[in-house]
DNA sequence: GGGGTTACTTTCAGAGCGGAAGGCATGTCG
DNA sequence: CGACATGCCTTCCGCTCTGAAAGTAACCCC
């Protein structure tokens, strides 16, 4: 009746539009929802209602643009009428955030992973959830990714970080031990669907994301859904040749996207010449500040990364391109090189490539987990469409 | 009232969807039907009713599988309800198509360009258009496709190789000139049309289209939708690096898409190392009978041709690619070097790739253009999705 | 030729929609 | 300061489309 938000979940149909619609583009009077939607004025009274009194949508403050006629009650969505966990695994640690609706991050930790096994990932999850919803609102649903391949967002079937290499139930253990659902999912999957609904390609039906860090990572949403396979999110692009002249990865690929722009290569690569071990950071440092070895290692990897991005566009037709991830510093230090190598395989005659640079932390993984279960929700079959 | 075919051309909502999935996916009784579109077996028989009174359907033979009860009375498309013409321009030529709703080439044609002005394209479409539909069943739409830059279904915004390089309202000029509705589009995306709802990758909700001729061409169908943008199908694979061994293209670009597949190129390789003058088919004869020139010219090329499809699997996640082209007897004739190129740069951890190679002349792609019609006509909107 | 089986059709009530008319909260002007 | 204009939202009503269920049709088998 008032603002509990009861638990009017199955969205369907039209009602689960209109929330779609605000929670994506923000708040809007109800005669733009309706115009976008292709709905009735009446129609959109007539489902807003309900939304309203169950507190997931809320009248906000009226807008002061017109002068005249009676004012505008834009609509929008309450973000604390849900809270989602997102959880990212890596090979010895978890990170954890408590989220609104919207994604915003309001509460994160890590800690370190006992063992590899399964039991000692849910056990993590379980710990630091618990401690970070301790007291809080209560979680409607949670989302875990990890770089692996995820069937059914329930089942891992290969995570080889974590050396697992049968069928995880990792959904149904983690749904188990938490008490409300959780959805698995591909780390990358996870991260591009936060960049779609809430991030740096909010409103663009097609763009890539593209990740440098301990790898190569890569996701792509076409026709406003995200590009899912079994494959995706799971090194495609680890081993695309872009350089006939660089160095071996472990693989024995000459130059290939991880010999030229993983950090280990990337260190390794410094090192050798500077006889001595250096770090990512120091590698971009001593390339800002024109050292003789480290910049050309990263000047290379940055043309490399140009020539990466240049290739994702020409295939996938995207005109946006999302370049984040923990090395993502390099594409600042040597952006030059970057542009160059998108300069070099793209016809200038083409549509000007939009590159969205954005930073990264493990938090960022962990909200795109987070995604993956808001998603779920509110779309309550698998989550695919935006 | 009865076989008249009458205007009921304004398909919307579920008849429209059940006369596309008859169209698309063959004959099959009411109650499949209604199973895959989610409807009652009810709102089936009311739907249906209207397309077979106006001729669009109409029940096929009785199926003899179930051995018991009421025998099922398949709806098929009537393929001659309608018919279409289809027509490809090239530099020097326009060859033009009839076809039925399905597709299906009931004749064919073509002529001479006398000159490379709009005019001269309008006359000869007209002119061959004329004879091929004289006496024979109305046309219900056309479309035209060429390659080059096409806005909106409608205006030519750069077609180089007509010497066009400011707007062109084809559209609007062969809608005067035929007399009935006549959609433009570019020569790729519609053979990509045709093989989405006709051709080799029926069924399929994501697939990519190589070709290989004159140049290289590239079309992409995700989520069941082509993917459409002003750079599509115009050259976005190109100058794409293949080896960086290989020769230069006319443009400079060493070992690209062009240099390494194009008729010319290919030619010109052979014909520099035997100090004469050779054709494709021949550069292709004498490369399967182990010439010593030819030979490793074709073995490069499908080399890079696999490399080439590794690369758009990989960015676009596609598990299939139809393989075509007025060139495409390369791919039989270097068939092993095509698939040990797919090898070097596609992980075997990854789904198969499906290859599908599909022979090609003129005809295929001005039958793609009558699928360019026929997709406007049915979608009545702007030909999209599938 | 009657019973069994399955495919399709008819009937009917309910859900969801758009359109029209009205209510409401403001700004504006006499 | 009150009537009016304006534009947003709500209420109401009839229409259309739908699924569920009951009814009919067409075949096979015995």
């Amino acid at each position: 009746m008032d603002a509990t938000p009861a638990p009017s979940n199955p969205l369907a149909g039209a009602s689960r539009a209109v929330a779609l619609e605000v929670l994506l583009r923000g708040p809007a009077p109800r005669s733009e929802i309706a115009r976008r939607l292709g709905l009735s004025a009446g129609s959109l009274t007539r489902l807003a209602k309900p939304l309203i009194d169950s507190g997931l949508l809320v009248e906000v403050g009226t807008s002061r643009e017109a002068r005249t006629g009676r004012p505008i009650r834009p609509l929008d969505i309450n973000p604390t009428a849900h809270h989602f966990v997102g959880a990212k695994v890596t090979s010895d640690e978890v990170h954890v955030v408590i989220t609104t609706l919207r994604a915003e991050v309001i509460a994160s930790a890590h800690a370190a992973l006992p063992g590899r096994d399964p039991d000692s990932v849910v056990d993590t999850v379980r710990t630091l959830t618990g401690e970070l919803a301790a007291g809080g609102p209560p979680i409607t649903a949670a989302g875990v990714c990890l770089g692996g391949r995820v069937a059914h967002h329930a089942t891992v079937t290969a995570a080889p970080f974590l050396e697992w290499f049968e069928d995880v139930p990792l959904g149904r253990l983690l749904t188990d031990a938490l008490g409300f659902p959780t959805a698995v999912d591909n780390d990358l999957l996870a991260l591009t669907r936060a960049e779609h609904w809430f991030g740096a390609a909010r409103g663009h039906d097609r763009f890539a994301v593209v990740t440098i860090g301990a790898g190569v990572g890569y996701g792509l949403v076409i026709h406003d859904t995200i590009v899912d396979s079994p494959d995706a999110g799971f090194g495609l692009l680890g081993h695309y040749p872009l350089d006939p002249l660089g160095p071996l990865c472990p693989s024995g690929h000459r130059g290939c996207a991880t010999a030229m722009l993983a950090h280990s290569s990337i260190c390794a690569a410094v090192s050798v010449g500077l006889r001595r071990s250096v770090t990512y950071d120091e590698c971009l440092d001593l390339a800002a500040s024109g050292d003789r070895v480290a910049e050309p290692v990263i000047t290379a990897a940055g043309r490399a990364l140009g020539r990466l991005i240049a290739a994702a566009a020409n295939f996938t037709l995207v005109q946006k391109i999302v370049l984040t991830g923990e090395g993502i510093r390099l594409a600042e230090v040597a952006r030059a090189a970057v542009d160059e190598g998108v300069r070099a395989d793209r016809d200038p005659g083409f549509a000007p490539l939009d590159l969205d640079i954005r930073p990264s932390d493990f938090t960022q993984w962990a909200r795109g987990a987070a995604v993956t279960a808001i998603q779920t929700y509110v779309l309550d079959d698998a989550p695919v469409a935006g």
